[in-house]
DNA sequence: CAGAAATGCTTTTCAATTCAACTATTGTCA
DNA sequence: TGACAATAGTTGAATTGAAAAGCATTTCTG
């Protein structure tokens, strides 16, 4: 029995009453819809980009995040920051963009602890390709069915939220 | 140098013109809002989760999922569409909710091809304990800067993107 | 100016997920 | 009926991603 297995046996015994399905609560639903809705529209991407044989969601997100960047380069700790993913996680993800040759590692002069991620012009190239098929199926997923200012809105109301849930632990 | 560098190279060897970077649409926004707004929401779960020792977010979905249908039951592939999961990875994951004896494997009498991951009582006490937990940080997500009339707004509008895009293909 | 703390990134390890191939059962149609 | 296609689910290999430990560099402090 695992470790995790246990703990969740140890609890339950100490329950003793058991209490059906709660209804559902406004903003169970609205997480709800949140959840799917995220899962949808990176599906579509995804099967997008892979039926144009193009490299998956990940590496777009990438190379559109250094392409709006000042200097076409960002320190790895921002980057992992912009595109919500580990320190790890991308070490390993800009590891093989480079070894696709879209993308280089530099190096900071005044602070040797730095590096950064630097956009080549074969990565800009890429992207150039990449970002129809992208903007096409957003256009689907979004414009369809919402004008530009209720999309505009709905970005507005999402940043709220994410404001409220990136305050306190 | 991997099957996918080797397309991208070819590909990047075609293309002649160097294309800046494009202006962000309003579309685009809305993915990025809608990308970091369920990272951070999903972020702020976990955490919540962790803290309290409860089973990881996939778990409580399911445990949820399965509390709200007519006989806490699911045949394997509705719940996997549910929860926007492979049936690949739903086996696996119904696997270890029932070595946590969370779960149980049932099957269907007119159709042997057919199995269901049914709800055990530990599985519904479990989640009595774990909802409290989740809908208060949902509370400190949504309800902070949003009236309950905005949030069904942002579902309506949700589910509607969501209907686009899970429309053709 | 040492030594300690903090910062930035990488590496390692490991759990979880996907993808493709496979088995078993049911449905279809010549 | 009998073969073939379609459906439901599981399994195994490979990939991905996260958490934690590790290394190098910089900053703080007495």
């Amino acid at each position: 029995m695992t470790e995790q297995a246990e703990a969740v046996a140890a609890r339950a015994e100490t329950t003793t009453v058991a209490i059906g399905p709660a209804a559902p609560t406004p903003h169970g639903e609205a997480w709800g819809a949140l959840t799917r809705t995220h899962a949808a529209v990176t599906q579509r991407l995804q099967d997008a980009l892979a039926q144009a044989e193009f490299p998956p969601l990940p590496w777009y997100e990438m190379l559109a995040t250094l392409a709006e960047s000042p200097e076409q380069r960002m320190r790895m700790g921002d980057l992992a920051e912009a595109l919500v993913i580990t320190r790890g996680g991308l070490t390993k993800l800009v590891d093989r963009l480079i070894k696709a040759g879209l993308l280089e590692r530099t190096f900071c002069e005044t602070d040797r602890r730095v590096s950064y991620a630097t956009l080549m012009p074969a990565g800009a190239e890429l992207l150039a390709e990449m970002r129809p098929v992208v903007v096409a199926e957003l256009q689907v997923a979004f414009s369809a069915n919402l004008t530009a200012r209720q999309a505009d809105e709905l970005t507005h109301t999402l940043e709220r939220v994410r404001g409220s849930a990136c305050g306190a632990a």
